[in-house]
Formats: structure tokens, C-alpha cells, sequence
RNA sequence: GGUUCCGUAGCUCAGUUGGAUAGAGCAACAGCCUUCUAAGCUGUGGGUCCCAGGUUCGAAUCCUGGCGGAAUCACCA
């Protein structure tokens, strides 16, 4: 049993046997000693004075004295209101040699009884290529869907392709005109760069056009309307949602070079996905549940035929669902894609990781189901995640002002290469391994960077100065690992089979029971993680970990201590350890290296 | 202007239902490799937790009001 259950199911004895029969669970708190107090487990004693009539001092005292009875309670202090309790020494060490050999320590296997759980991340725009913010979107996406996985759920990981609208047609028009007829391996490109370029060939030329009716005295807002190119892009949507021939070929086309870049960038990032939506499949359905809203006249059109919900009752605006030329909107395909999705996977829950942008989106989206009379619609959670600025500010597409992800990831692992080259950590080993070793640490540098930080803030990204290997960053965890993973492998023989260590008397010292404390808490973040949708609770609470082990690691020997049951502990510390770090990490996505 | 979110060290961030003297990393300075990987470890300096009230035995945390920032309120996505 949890030491923490073992104190409060004492404690909550010790108040019945006084009399006091309602021992209110919220009044017994127990937290970590700070570090300046001596003990392990903290219980505070200010909730409970009142039910006991007796002042901090002696209360604490006297629940102490109790507590003591306890095998696992070696000793205890009070200060003030506080009571410090020493946990003994074999709590710790039958904790550490029961899970040193646990591959599922901290994680619950998906049950008979299980709940599916859909989560969206990613959903890109077929117009151009992934840059910094949909990193932060896919690293956390996927990360939450490894952490609900680890609670026992049973994920979906899904995708929604914006794949049509006017911004798709601006860069088919672009690659008529200016495109030569090219392909991406023709320019040299990734698929997903070269429409990108394209896009930002239409922007240059469109804005030029725009300048241009302007100086001839319209209005800027006229002109953007006016401008030659924007005609000729809206027409080529029009002849694309008429089903014509010849777009379609080439809006089929040029999407699928975008798939390729992408696929690319996926790969790279390690993200993948169950299912693939496309808006461009899901938008019919979208307006038919909009028709049929209309025909149970929970939404209402208007004289100019746009249709809107009215949500205004509920603390909300009116909402338009469909243009006054029929023609759907955003929020429209995503009534659509919710309902197809809840009939292919009659999820309990489904997550939509999307920045927080569109907190409004979501709010009227689920209202609006709800309206429509889905059972469901309470079941949708968004999970909305602060913007990545840069030093200078918001990222701004049109300005060129982006981190462009592929660019990022090359800088990444480039930085690790040459640290590792200068360091002469990877001396001896052949070059594929250096390759993959460098990958994986580069990789965890930009991973760990992002995943750290609560999603719910925004965040600033400075490409010079905010990648670091030292610290608080992934290189500084999995650097921890690969140091166990050589003391393992030195230990070889040594290393004791479980089971056969004799751990009786060992006694821990202060750095140890810290170790050890903070693996005990591992499988408690996981849930926490799980309930809050928060990679980065794992994320420091490994770093914690890594960073009390090297401190372990640096004052005790573990190979060369004589005492062959302290020796023995060691060993299963660091194993457990190493354990633990790798599934953490594994959980934020992240790989961790033997060597480094 | 309405709504929502945010404001903690020079910088980037922790701080789990309200708990002790608010913590890390980076940057700066000073140390530690003939000993299990120095991408490590140790030390020093650095704070009006935006401000003002309130609730409480106790507030960075909860409430109210300011100030500052961001997002959103489109027949954009």
C-alpha cells in the first residue's frame, strides 16, 4: 500500500478513536517535507486543531506519538503547525526492488471496461508548410494521446485535413501561372515548400494588384474584392465545388505533393495517426446537418438565405452556418466531421488540440450541437494551447515572419551533431549509430523544449538563444539515462536478480529516499497528466528526477560501494531509475540514447 | 467596446484541490575530472509573485476593483 494511504487511513483511525466521527478526508493533507525541514512526508496539522481542541503544537505531537506505531514511520518532528514524519528506510527499499523490473510501472493497461478516447491534433492547411506553432500542436498532441493511453484508455488519433477553400485555389492559380508546368523534384523541393511558394507567389502578386487599384484612388477594402487574381481564384473555387474535371485533376494533384512534404515532416517529428479526415469529404455533411437544423427550425434563415443559430439565450452571439450563397464555412465542416466522427467511433470523449485562437469556435460548436440535439455534444473538450512568439512577436505567415518546422528540425539535429563532434562523445562508434544518436538528441532538445511549458500559456521562442543542451533541458535527461545504461552495462554480472537482493538494513541517505520519493510520485503525475491534458507535469517532474539522480550518482558509488546490499540497492535504484526516464520520456514522444 | 486567457529573478519557465523562509535552468562570477560518461556536480549574487483592497489561523494561489499584455467577437480558416 501507498504510504500516503497508510497515514491517512491512520489518521482518519486516530480521529474516530477520539470521538471525532466525521473525519472529513479533505482535512487530513499530506505533501513533501521542504527540504530545509527534516523528514519525508509532511501532514498538516492546521485543518485538524479545531476537531482535536488542542493547540499546533500539541496536536502535532500527539498524532506523532500515534503515527509512530506505524512500521513504516521511523521518526517525526514538529514545527509550528507541521507535522515531519521520517519514513523508515525498507518502505523504500521493498518499493524499489518491487518495481525495479516493472516495464508497466506508472501506466494502466487499457482495461475490458475501457473508454475510447478520440484526440485531433495536427490539422493542417494543404497551402503551406508546417512551421513552429504546428509543432507545439502535433508534439502536444500526440504526447497527451501516449499519457491518456498510459491511463488506461483506448486512443484515437485523428487528423483533419483543411484541404479546400479559397486559400487551396490561390495556390493552384499561382502554380498556372508562374508554375511552368514544374514539379517539386523539377524545383528541387519538398512538396509542402513548393506549394508554399506558390501561395507565396499569389500573396506578392495579389497584394501588388490591391496597391495598385488603391493608387488609382478605390478603397483598400474594395480593392481586395476588385483585384484581378482574387476573381480568378474565387472562380477556380466555384469550378472546384462544381465538381470540374480539370480542377479537381489539379487541385488532386498538387495536394498530393503536399501529403508527400508532410508525410516527411510527420515522420521526423515521430508523429502518426489512426485515421485521416479531409474537410473536403466532410463539408457535405456538415451542410446537411445545417438543412436538416433548419427544417426542426432550431436554426434559422435568413431573408438574404444565410443561415444562422441564435445563441444568445445562452450568453452567445448568432452564428452564421452557411453563406447566403449556399456555401459553407469553417465552423460548418466541423459539425460535420464531429458527427461523422462520433458514428465511425462512438467515442466517450473526444479532444480537439487547437490553440486557444479558437476557444470561441469550440464553445459555439459544441453549443450548437447540443441545440442539434446530439446527446454527445458535452463529450467534446478542447484542448487549448497558448501561441509560440517569437522574441519580435507573433508569428506572422504573410510577413515571412515563421519558424519553418523542417528548417527547425535540420538546425536541431545539425547543433547536436557538431556538440557531440566537439565533445568527442561519440568517438568509436560507427557512423549510423552517431547518426541516430545525434537524431535523438536533437530531437529531444526541440521536443522537450516545447512539451515543458504548461500548453495553456503562450510561449516565446528565441531561435538563438532558447535551445539549449544544459539544464533544464531533453539532452540534460537523456544524458541521465545514458550514464545508467553504461553503469548497468558495467555492472553486468554484478547486477543481482530480483528477487535475490537482501535489502534489510540498508538505510537510505538523504539523496536516495529523494529518488526514491520521486519515483513513488511517478504514477501519480501520469494520472494528473492524463486528468489535466498536460504533458509538461512529466516533463519536470522527470527533469526533478534526472536532476536529484545525477547528484546521487555524483556523491555515492554504486560499483565500487563495498557493502554488497547497499551496492545491490544502488543498482536497483538507477535500474528503476532508468525506468522511469525512459517511459516518462516516451510519453512526452521522446527517445532516449544508451550512449551520448 | 464585450468576452476569455495571461502577468512570478535580467531572460525562459516551475510552483498539483490555499500551507513553512516562493524554486529551477540560462546568463554572470568562483570552484570540482589519475575514481562508475564533466551534455555532470558544488557555491555566490539576483524577487514589491503587476497594483490596491477583501476572505482566512495562513494567499503567488480564492473574491472584487484597477493597470499592462494577448486572443476573440468576420458571409476568413
Amino acid at each position: 500500500m501507498r504510504i500516503e494511504t497508510i497515514i491517512t487511513d491512520a489518521v482518519t483511525r486516530f480521529l474516530t478513536e477520539k470521538g471525532i466521527d466525521k473525519p472529513d478526508g479533505s482535512l487530513i493533507q499530506i505533501q513533501k517535507t521542504r527540504k530545509e525541514f527534516r523528514g519525508d512526508l509532511t501532514l498538516v496539522v492546521f485543518p485538524l486543531i479545531r476537531l482535536m481542541k488542542k493547540s499546533p503544537q500539541e496536536a502535532g505531537e500527539e498524532l506523532g506519538k500515534y503515527l509512530m506505531d506505524l512500521h513504516v514511520i521511523g521518526d517525526f518532528n514538529v514545527v509550528k503547525g507541521f507535522l515531519n514524519l521520517i519514513v523508515e528506510s525498507s518502505y523504500w527499499t521493498r518499493f524499489v526492488a518491487q518495481y525495479a523490473g516493472d516495464d508497466d510501472y506508472g501506466i494502466i493497461r487499457p482495461g475490458a471496461d475501457r473508454e475510447t478516447v478520440l484526440v485531433e491534433f495536427s490539422s493542417p492547411n494543404t497551402n503551406k508548410p508546417l512551421h513552429l506553432g504546428h509543432i507545439r500542436n502535433n508534439l502536444l498532441g500526440y504526447s497527451i494521446s501516449l499519457i491518456l493511453q498510459a491511463n488506461g484508455k483506448d486512443v484515437k488519433k485523428v487528423n483533419l485535413v483543411n484541404d479546400r477553400g479559397i486559400h487551396i485555389c490561390k495556390t493552384m492559380l499561382a502554380w498556372q501561372k508562374w508554375g511552368e508546368n514544374k514539379t517539386p523534384s523539377d524545383a528541387g523541393l519538398k512538396g509542402d515548400h513548393f506549394v508554399g511558394d506558390m501561395y507565396v507567389r499569389f500573396e506578392t502578386a495579389y497584394r501588388a494588384e490591391v496597391n495598385k487599384l488603391v493608387s488609382d484612388g478605390m478603397s483598400e477594402d474594395e480593392a481586395r474584392v476588385e483585384a484581378p487574381l482574387i476573381k480568378e481564384a474565387r472562380e477556380m473555387l466555384r469550378m472546384w465545388e462544381a465538381d470540374d474535371p480539370a480542377t479537381v485533376e489539379l487541385w488532386k494533384m498538387m495536394n498530393g505533393w503536399v501529403y508527400e512534404g508532410f508525410d516527411v515532416t510527420y515522420k521526423r517529428l515521430g508523429v502518426s495517426f489512426d485515421n485521416i479526415y479531409y474537410e473536403s469529404e466532410t463539408y457535405h455533411k456538415g451542410k446537411s446537418i445545417v438543412l436538416d437544423g433548419l427544417n426542426k427550425s432550431v436554426l434559422k434563415r435568413r431573408e438574404d438565405g444565410s443561415v444562422w443559430a441564435d445563441l444568445r439565450e445562452r450568453g452567445l452571439d448568432e452564428k452564421l452556418l452557411l453563406r447566403s450563397d449556399g456555401t459553407s464555412v469553417y465552423i460548418t465542416q466541423d459539425l460535420g466531421t464531429a458527427v461523422l466522427r462520433q458514428k465511425d467511433y462512438k467515442a466517450d470523449r473526444m479532444y480537439y488540440v487547437v490553440g486557444n485562437e479558437q476557444d470561441y469556435h469550440f464553445k459555439v460548436l459544441s453549443l450548437i450541437l447540443d441545440e442539434l440535439g446530439y446527446e454527445w455534444a458535452g463529450s467534446l473538450e478542447h484542448i487549448s494551447y497558448g501561441m509560440v512568439e517569437l522574441p519580435t512577436g507573433r508569428m506572422k505567415s504573410r510577413e515571412g515572419k515563421v519558424v519553418d518546422a523542417d528548417n527547425l528540425i535540420d538546425e536541431m539535429i545539425e547543433t547536436a551533431g557538431k556538440l557531440s563532434r566537439e565533445l568527442g562523445k561519440l568517438d568509436g562508434l560507427s557512423p549510423s549509430e552517431k547518426e541516430d544518436i545525434v537524431r535523438i538528441i536533437g530531437m529531444g532538445a526541440l521536443k522537450y523544449f516545447i512539451l515543458k511549458v504548461d500548453p495553456k500559456k503562450n510561449m516565446v521562442f528565441n531561435p538563438e538563444e532558447s535551445i539549449d543542451f544544459n539544464g533544464n533541458t531533453g539532452p540534460f535527461i537523456q544524458y541521465t539515462h545514458a550514464r545508467i545504461c553504461s553503469l548497468l552495462k558495467k555492472a553486468g554480472d554484478q547486477v543481482i536478480k530480483l528477487g535475490d537482493a537482501d535489502l534489510s538494513g540498508v538505510i537510505l541517505s538523504e539523496k536516495e529516499t529523494r529518488v526514491a520519493a520521486l519515483i513513488h510520485e511517478f504514477p501519480a503525475i501520469v494520472a494528473e497528466a492524463g486528468k489535466s491534458c498536460s504533458p509538461a507535469l512529466i516533463a519536470n517532474m522527470i527533469y526533478d528526477l534526472a536532476r536529484e539522480y545525477n547528484q546521487f550518482y555524483h556523491d555515492h558509488p554504486v560499483l565500487k560501494e563495498e557493502n554488497k546490499a547497499v551496492r545491490d540497492f544502488r543498482l536497483l535504484l538507477s535500474s528503476l531509475t532508468r525506468r522511469v526516464i525512459m517511459r516518462g520520456m516516451g510519453l512526452l514522444g521522446i527517445e532516449v540514447p544508451e550512449k551520448m
